[in-house]
DNA sequence: CGAGGCGTTGATAAAACTCAAAAACTGTGG
DNA sequence: CCACAGTTTTTGAGTTTTATCAACGCCTCG
């Protein structure tokens, strides 16, 4: 496999990784023999429904986007996985296959750990359980939320919220759109045309501004918050 | 307080629930010792938004539903906590506040581990840090399936697999709804005049047959999946 | 330059919500 | 056992939101 411009190794990981930061030298050197690594080009499939899910996967570097394809053939993104996050916790309490799809964003450095040898390493270091059980613990408010979100709010306060937090994460009031509108109406469970109308929408109300193509800017957050 | 007709110990708690089943006996007599145990009666909150979530809560017994309440004051159900079954999770890795609701739904029997003392049973146990990993795996697999369902579903397939997920859970062809319509309606993400047309017009399609009030039959399952 | 993907816009349709009122059911007390 | 009050459910009519389909414009990149 062609090297990339980084070259990660198993280290590189488990020091990135928030549940495994807090673990003992030993503890992190013992990790990193059981990681495996792999890196995937952007439109890189990680993982596909029905590939038997038998490791825990953790992004070292770039992004993916973990999605469902339900029976009628629509998207639904579940969550845009970032450096230090992982998936696959299906993965860890049964021998399933998973039942969505991960596709890198852009080139993407993973690392794995069979699931079996997760489960040993949990045995033997409580700590890493103690992490593991408050990141999933986070993840599952996280779900909540998202639940909620698509259920009760419209598609503008939605798309209202997702500007807001986009623009928080990044930490600046004029950012660039780190999804394409067709991913970003599948995030909001959507479509491309809803949001590029909702968009033009709150352009019209004076509450953002669109600097170019995928650029904008808050003109008003507080107006934002309280849409619907 | 007046004691209910089952009268449950630590104890019972600690054999009810899958998370400790397997553990030793010694480890289940210690978790005895930091469990208290709290009654309520049907329509009786067991937290709210905004208490402080500092807390693991086990139900022992009963039926407890756990909502969020969104900005516009539309409820949205999160899930149905059935004996055995625990939240709180959010409790677990930070000091912060219920943001969600649960309500008993008839009289119902709880059990509560303090967040520090629940964290220091799983540095103390990594079996049960193990199993709360897989059971917040488990988790967090429903809530992925529940938004997808939500934002790609129609209701009326959305009624249609949340009648056949509660007869094979019951195991009965002829079962009675465990919920007020209202509250199915809040957990499929509509209204309960919606639940009452998709039920008329299941109905009308010969796939369910309606025995009595809330009384149904499932006539035809194949069919029933196939909706939309 | 041209092809293909992405995004926008418009017209239309479908799904579901809202509001309002009637009907059915529940449990209670006489 | 019946009547009543309160709640839940159903039904109807009208409206809103969003999806869908189709066409077009715009970039990007070979």
């Amino acid at each position: 496999m062609a090297k990339l411009a980084h070259d990660h190794t198993a280290e590189d990981c488990v020091e990135l990784v928030p549940i495994f930061k807090n673990l003992s030298k030993v503890d992190k050197q013992t990790i990193a023999t059981l990681v495996t690594h792999h890196h995937y080009r952007s439109g890189e499939y990680l993982f596909s429904a029905g590939d038997s899910a038998d490791a825990l996967i953790i992004v070292a570097h770039g992004q993916a986007k973990v999605f469902q394809m339900s029976a009628n053939g629509k998207e639904q993104m579940l969550r845009i996985l970032q450096t230090g996050e992982f998936d696959g916790e299906a993965a860890l309490f049964s021998n399933s296959d998973h039942n969505s799809y991960a596709e890198a964003l852009m080139d993407t450095a993973v690392c794995q750990i069979k699931r079996q040898d997760f489960q040993k390493l949990m045995q033997a270091t409580p700590e890493l359980a103690v992490n593991m059980v408050n990141a999933l613990g986070r993840r599952v408010g996280q779900l909540e939320q998202q639940t909620t979100e698509v259920t009760t709010a419209s598609v503008e306060s939605r798309l209202a919220n997702y500007l807001l937090e986009t623009s928080a994460g990044l930490n600046q009031a004029v950012f660039t759109l780190p999804l394409k509108k067709k991913d970003i109406a599948t995030y909001l469970g959507t479509t491309p045309e809803t949001i590029s109308r909702k968009l033009a929408a709150l352009t019209k109300k004076g509450l953002i501004e669109k600097i170019s193509n995928n650029k904008f800017k808050i003109l008003d957050a507080d107006q934002l918050m309280l849409i619907d």
